[in-house]
DNA sequence: ACTATCCGATGCAAAAAACGCAACGGGTAT
DNA sequence: ATACCCGTTGCGTTTTTTGCATCGGATAGT
């Protein structure tokens, strides 16, 4: 879009960090977009980047200025969308910001079922932590999250609320296997393989340990999901997950058993947008997808 | 702003209803405004506008693009405000949508406290029956709108609502201004001097005589509600409006009571907004002001 | 303390974009 | 049939934007 060119040179002036490296960035020379940003800041009435001897940063009119432009270049992207689906095409993008537990099975499943039907939309899947996908919808970087236990909640407005009990991850010869009813007290005596802080299977696990009077002591830390599923079956170790990451037989040599609700209360797995924002049609449509799926899994 | 034109022509044009006379408007020859629109329609990706015999008309797509434009531009006056508070400047423009009632006594005493404040900023007042309130509101064309018993409702923000007890008007001499408690039967005995149906006075006044299965059949019908206050001291006749905008002592000669709400409940007098809408920092200022006010007259 | 380096800003000429003028073809109302 | 109003297009002119060369200032490294 031409006419918000000059939106797309502040962009990349925040960017590259300097006016010199955004004009090569853009294909312009020094001058050529120094003017244009000089222009623009007369037009809008106050100036929009502090100028520092090694180059240029946004000052606090311009993080307000910024927002504005990522608001309306979405919003633009929104409006091509709607006119798409009125002129009868289904095209679009759809950008997901999700938790690693929808990996393996939920997000593939969905994503090629909505694709079946409208091979015109392509998709964007972002693995974050729960904090960092509340900031991909702030800044429009994503238009859905599927995140546990999020943090904030502010700005998030929650389209379907899924419970997910935590569940143990083990060998299938563990012991664990045998009980009827899965205690916090059984898995902390085995050795533990916990996700890292940023998740919020850890954070249920330390309030549920800390009202016990316990810490939590992990022989093994990781950031993967992966990992700690493949983990179980090398040590006799018990990891933690929630369900919808797991898959009953999918995986030789593991098992998984939901801890029992005295310990600890069911989290919740929620599909969230940015509060206020129109989605675009592609995103709009895949969330009621998403809701109804996580809908049928949570009925059963 | 430059960056913008482009909407603004398109906004002509829509005005217009040509490209001819747009281009009159707009200081420019009708060749390079249908340049203009071509090039855009061509990035864009689909034609926003009916070629008609007669002139242009904004097809479905352009209705979309409309709503954007006009979001866009409003949010871009909201960033320049809050750009200028962070400025230390209070600048800005307020528009209000407001019923009838508020224009003698309210509103001009809470725009010239602010004013008092805040000699830079500006206002604008629009008259409008509850429906066009709101759709004032939608349409970007007013930021806050106070109305009494609006109708739809979606779209439409709560700020604050305010209980207001229809009352009774009628002049000095009238034997209603004996009574200790005013009754909807005894209104009905005298001549009527009723609002149109848009306003909501007319609108309770319906439900309540329909509930008593009688009719309204008012000797005077007006949109003025300073007609109805003034006709009341030439034929001994009852108006209606509510106390907001009646003041004890102000006018010489007429009286005004509560109805009995036995015979019917109060009214919301609505502050309200665009939902989903931030406001300029002026709008929302004069927002929480009005709110404390009517808070205040609501506690009393 | 000094120099090399990187930065944003600006004067000036060239290139690109936007514009105005005039004219064309098509539809409508009289 | 005619007059009128519409959107559209070719072409020469005007305005705007860009590239090049250069200046002055601040910092980091020596």
């Amino acid at each position: 879009m031409k006419y918000l060119r000059t939106f797309e040179l502040i962009e990349a002036v925040v960017r590259a960090g300097s006016i010199r490296k955004a004009a090569e960035d853009t294909n312009l020379t020094a001058s050529a977009l120094n003017r244009r940003i000089q222009s623009f800041e007369s037009e809008f009435g106050w100036p929009v980047f502090e100028r520092l001897p090694r180059g240029m940063r946004l000052n606090p009119a311009g993080e307000l200025l910024m927002q504005h432009i990522r608001a309306q270049k979405t919003d633009l992207a929104r409006v091509q969308s709607q006119v798409a689906d009125l002129s009868g095409q289904r095209r679009g993008h759809v950008s997901v910001a999700c938790s690693q537990a929808l990996l393996p099975y939920f997000l593939p499943r969905q994503i090629a079922i909505y694709r079946a039907a409208h091979p015109g939309v392509t998709f964007t899947v972002n693995v974050r932590d729960r904090a960092q996908a509340e900031r991909d919808l702030a800044a429009f970087s994503s238009d859905l999250a599927l995140v546990f236990e999020p943090v904030h909640l502010v700005e998030f407005e929650v389209l379907f609320a899924m419970p997910q009990q935590v569940h143990a991850v083990f060998s299938r010869g563990s012991p664990l296997a045998d009980k009827t009813e899965l205690r916090l007290s059984d898995c902390l005596r085995h050795k533990l393989v916990l996700p890292s802080a940023a998740y919020g299977v850890r954070h249920l696990l330390e309030l549920a340990a800390m009202r016990r009077g316990q810490t939590l002591t992990p022989a093994l830390e990781t950031e993967s999901f992966e990992l700690i599923r493949h983990y179980v079956t090398r040590e006799q170790a018990v990891g933690f997950q929630i369900p919808i990451g797991l898959n009953a037989s999918a995986q030789s040599g593991i098992a998984h058993r939901p801890l029992s609700d005295r310990d600890m209360p069911p989290g919740r797995l929620l599909l969230g947008q940015m509060k206020g924002r129109t989605l675009p049609v592609a995103s709009a449509k895949f969330a009621q997808q998403l809701t109804a799926a996580m809908a049928e899994k949570s009925g059963i």
